[in-house]
DNA sequence: CGTGGCCTTGATAAAGTTCAAGAGCCGTGG
DNA sequence: CCACGGCTCTTGAACTTTATCAAGGCCACG
């Protein structure tokens, strides 16, 4: 069966005992959301958590006024809501299609269950939820140390990293998403992209295509060393 | 023996099976630190992970120019350094001592060993992993939509929770430290301390004793639903 | 009794947000 | 095929929030 194939490719899933595929496969409920379908909302009741098959879903928080700061986007293979299966109670941030989705949904209780019968399913999501919180503590950090230029030029350095450090990139969110990423707003980074294009630290298309001009500049400011000008 | 008390009593550990205290106690070692000395540093290799026994720790990421972000501050019966056991490599954050500190060290690959014979300490361990992910949520959240009077108003509700809801405050910890924690630096809070005192919201004798005088404005500054005039 | 840490207050500066306006782009429907 | 509305992005000006720098007070501890 093929939901067997998809899972025994995501790090959530890797190096168990081939009986537990077939119990996680027998727990499994398919769901698919449309573009911009709230899949759950914080506070929440949780039953259990998601894994995407296809399409990306943005994590996020709200404020009352509207702003809105993006936690994670997961795409295929990533799961998520699963904090809520291990504290029992709500679901601490809302999730929502950026696409349209396909997921598998694994029941709490169900899943428990599978947890307690296999040690590498429980170091495997005991790995997952440990990398989630080294992220966390990067974003607190950013958040609360540097400014918004050292956290774009850190965004842009990690987008490149992850291509090969390749010096273009592709950006696959709009502005708006990457402001709310980088905890700002759309004014701010676009005053900022036109200055460090200014600095001659990036060029760009205007669009979602940059190239990197300075590395060791932007590098500087991600460490905070420098400053825009 | 003693220790095994003393593990008994805190959530890490709960509903084990008897045999797995012993093998707890088999791999525990004890350390001591003076107060205010360095227990690890971010990027240091992490070999295992600690609990405290008693004093506090506190756990913190700071920059270059020396402002510093406290991520938690723990006790008694808290792990800490816990992440890096699951990730494999170095320790996101710095930890340090707020008094003199007794404190269980737990290694690395024997934990493992233990986590993967006993299911109901890996769903502890898991619990414990969620509860941190959603305090840091909630803390991203702080950072990134409220302002610093709002934060300062949801820390004092905070407070006031862990007391029964009772009024009158003791701050454990030093101004300049819980400035640290809002994400701020001492002088804002001082102002913004004066503020809520010139407006009603709170009373204070000028050191670590505070009294809610307010409670519903509170909250509404929590939620940014006023704002300090 | 002096020294250093912690806290407060004031003046100033920097960083970011808000508000408003307008340009460019895309898909829809007439 | 073109026009329209909606959305994203950019830019400017005013404003708000917070940090920085500097000074002084208080208290505990040697």
């Amino acid at each position: 069966m093929d939901i067997i194939n998809f899972i025994t490719t995501i790090p959530l899933f890797q190096n168990l005992e081939e009986k537990n595929y077939q119990d996680l496969s027998g727990i499994i409920r398919t769901r698919k959301f449309k573009k911009g379908e709230i899949i759950f909302s914080e506070y929440d009741e949780a039953d259990g958590f998601y894994v995407a098959v296809s399409g990306r879903v943005k994590i996020f928080k709200s404020s009352p006024e509207g702003k809105e700061q993006i936690l994670h986007i997961f795409g295929p293979g990533d799961p998520f809501g699963e904090i809520a299966v291990f504290t029992g109670k709500n679901f601490p941030a809302s999730a929502q299609t950026l696409e349209a989705c396909d997921t598998l949904f694994f029941p709490k209780n169900d899943f428990i269950g599978l947890i307690k019968k296999d040690p590498a399913l429980s170091l495997n999501m005991l790995s997952v939820l440990s990398m989630r919180l080294k992220r966390f503590s990067s974003l607190i950090e950013d958040l609360s140390l540097k400014e918004v230029p050292g956290r774009l030029a850190a965004y842009l350095l990690y987008l490149s990293d992850r291509n090969d450090s390749c010096d273009e990139l592709i950006l696959d969110i709009s502005k708006t998403q990457l402001a709310s990423i980088l905890g700002t707003i759309p004014e701010t980074l676009s005053r900022i992209l036109t200055k460090m294009t200014r600095e001659n630290l990036i060029e760009s298309d205007g669009k979602r295509k940059f190239l990197i001009k300075d590395r060791e500049s932007l590098i500087d400011l991600a460490e905070g060393e420098i400053k825009l000008s």
